[in-house]
DNA sequence: ATTCTTGTTAATGTGCTGTTAATGCTTAAA
DNA sequence: TTTAAGCATTAACAGCACATTAACAAGAAT
């Protein structure tokens, strides 16, 4: 798996080279011309690491930053700043930024630092995050959250534990049973009546993706189809 | 546990200012003035983190790290040069050096740096980073003090302890058990119930920064969320 | 000894969640 | 086509989780 990179910047000579350069490193690269597309993306992207300008035409690096780590606070972050001012880099460091460069920078300096830090966090981090991708929707099972660009969704621990489920098991046939041992943890008539609920609900909430759909198979139980 | 640092430099004036720094922020540090100094102490005493000047009088940094990468290729290494060439640089990057900074530096930078990695490598200071900052608060940990522009509060331990747990863990999730572990040091459903009252307690303190609000996610736990 | 501080327990009121119920619709077998 | 079982959706509800304030107990400080 390609590690995929974000990378904010609005110099276009710039970007162009840098990013050329770091796909033909083998990353896979998202480029934002300026801050508030960035602040877009990370809403309804992941990244294994980020690449933010300081300076940008809008919204400023640091802001996109201090967004980022509203939904992560792992990943690392790589500030790139024009002048080379003590305060500008103190304060990256304290909104969770893991290092900065001063423009201009060599490119082979900058694959350097960003193999350092992801191979950190694969050693650190070897258990992949319980996020999941689902349509234009993103959910978060630690945290129990569904959100999509436009609004989020704060569901409970079971809605969640049941949507989990359903997506490990993406366009596959789950039994009514199958999915009551799973989330309910015993099979029972009854419990049929509440994962109905649960079902409805859940289709309430993924409706903002038409591709997104829990279908019933008669007699048997439930499909979460994407396409 | 505190975390232990090897700092390896040669001038004895810079070295003193640092070290006192560095041990008065609540880390353990072993200080080699040279080279060889160094390599015998890496063979017998382990270390979080590695400060390497690049300079010394008889083995250079360079070695010292190489020598140091052939016991321990996980422990972050930040080295320190006088010059600022990009050769030195990258040198010290592809040796497996995590960061460098370049003489002179900001004691203040070399510590963010230092919570960086530490934090990354999941070793918690108790003593670091001194502050944190909460909207419009500062909050002071070792102090056990919360502050905004216009007024002083002082907290007691167990509140400090937990508003610095919610803190490190700032729009995270936390389950009871989880805090109840970490703050109390065991989990019982009475302490549940104590648990319950600190959070009212730091809701009040917090009420005067809208931005910044403790949830409860119900049948779960809690979350700090800062927006 | 007494006062203060601090963490736990108690008391009381509120709110949320998962289940159940009610109602109408769909499916598939007779 | 009929009919019984299965499913969808909304609403209602009981039980428990939580919020807040107050009271309390044990230890520290004076």
């Amino acid at each position: 798996m390609k590690a995929h990179l974000l990378y904010v910047e609005d110099d276009k000579s710039l970007s162009f080279v840098t990013r050329d350069n770091l796909e033909h490193q083998g990353y896979r690269i998202t480029h934002c011309i300026n801050g508030s597309e960035a602040l877009e993306v990370i809403k309804r992207e992941q990244f294994d690491l980020c690449i933010f300008d300081v300076m940008l035409p809008d919204v400023d690096g640091f802001t996109v930053a201090k967004e980022f780590r509203k939904f992560d606070t792992e990943v690392p972050i790589i500030f790139l700043t024009a002048k080379s001012l003590k305060e500008d880099r103190i304060h990256g460091l304290k909104l969770g930024a893991d290092d900065y460069m001063t423009k201009p920078f060599s490119i082979e300096e900058l694959i350097l630092k960003i193999e350092v830090f992801l191979r950190r966090s694969k050693i650190t981090n070897p258990k992949s995050p319980i996020r999941f991708r689902l349509g234009k929707y993103l959910f978060d099972h630690a945290n129990l959250n569904l959100s999509t660009p436009e609004e989020e969704k704060q569901l409970t621990q079971k809605e969640a534990d049941l949507l989990r489920f359903l997506i490990e098991n993406k366009n596959k046939v789950l039994k009514r049973s199958a999915i009551l041992e799973s989330v309910w943890g015993e099979d029972d008539y009854f419990l049929g009546r509440s994962l109905d609920v649960f079902i409805s609900r859940l289709r309430k909430y993924l409706q903002k993706d038409e591709h997104i759909r829990i279908e019933n198979i008669h007699g048997v139980g439930f499909r979460l189809q994407e396409d």
